[in-house]
DNA sequence: TAATTAATTAGATGGCTATCTAGATGATTA
DNA sequence: TAATCATCTAGATAGCCATCTAATTAATTA
């Protein structure tokens, strides 16, 4: 399904916020960038033990930014530009960035929430005055209507007196938000 | 100086990384992106309490990666698409980052350390075996060399005899390193 | 073969922070 | 004016993780 691809992205971009928020790995990353370094060279110009910066190292080189070579009894990390650029390609793409989350979020659970309270059992309860609550409920109510189908404005009053007795103020809405479209007194569901 | 305003731009990586480095911050950057969101539907969409989204949402602002506005008596908070693209520049470009990370990094610290070990009073203990060490101690040596002088082979291994009597090596290994350099026997320090 | 050195693993600890609830603030509506 | 609603602040808590030391493994040298 395309919602586990979309949570796999998340999580790889989460693994490599993480992997360099952090300020000792972030320093590792810039310095292995000017040349290629050992775990013991790499400790005496952080000021770390070895192990701490052994644990950083082997971080790093699971999320795929840097790679390790032996040389001697030496392990030398050098960076993965690579990797780097994949990344930044995927922040810079803020469209890819949405739908990457998007995978995991329910995007209808505010609409849900504001229907609770405004439409608690198929009627409208009372008109939202808050624009975003409005919304939601105008568009619940625009479902009502088939699209391609034409409506008389007595036909649109009769079905919208059904859910609330200001049919009024509610054709006027659907109209304002652009899902009633309106000519000579027909109406019709835009989209 | 030059190494706080490197210092500064590391901050402010850091700053950047961490910002987005939690999974509640990088969805709500995800929604954002997408369109003008308020606390109220964050929280619905992410299942967290509002305080919870308010603290992630002045942390993101704080950094410069989102904007507020009223709206009635909401707050509706929008993407800093440039602050996203300039966080990016500086990731992209290697040597900005080694250069930021350089200013806070004491680059001589593993030099110093060798050195203690094998060069504990101004004399060679002995000569390293190990490759990156052995580096360290030779170029300590050149730094006895005067760019631009002339040496003749007798004169260099007086010099080398100071600090250990295998001259030969020691001669051998700074010409291997490229920091003397000779021809007809003639010696100059290279750089 | 014994000794040295680099790297890693294991386990412990202290500090940081994402989250919550409760309460305060400030705007809007009736 | 009273009531409602979104947001923010304060303070508490629980879980995560960067770091260390000690011990182990592996490679190299003498």
């Amino acid at each position: 399904m395309e919602a586990e691809l979309h949570r796999d992205k998340l999580d790889k971009l989460l693994e490599f916020f993480k992997a360099m928020a952090d300020e000792s790995r972030l320093k590792i990353i810039g310095l292995v960038a000017q040349q290629p370094r050992s775990v013991d060279e790499l400790a005496a110009l952080l000021g770390l033990s070895g192990p701490t910066v052994s644990h950083h190292l082997s971080y790093l080189q699971r999320v795929g930014l840097v790679e390790a070579r032996a040389q001697q009894y030496y392990s030398i990390y050098s960076l993965r530009t690579e990797t780097l650029h994949a990344m930044v390609k995927d922040i810079l793409s803020t469209k890819k960035l949405s739908r990457a989350v998007t995978g995991d979020v329910d995007l209808d659970a505010y609409a849900r929430k504001v229907m609770a309270v405004y439409v608690p059992d198929g009627k409208i309860e009372h008109i939202p005055t808050q624009l975003k609550k409005l919304e939601v409920v105008v568009r619940w109510l625009a479902t009502h209507f088939e699209p391609g189908r034409r409506y008389t404005e007595k036909q649109v009053n009769e079905i919208l007196l059904e859910y609330h007795e200001d049919f009024a103020t509610l054709r006027r809405e659907l109209v304002n938000f652009h899902l009633l479209d309106r000519k000579n007194n027909i109406y019709w569901r835009v989209k």
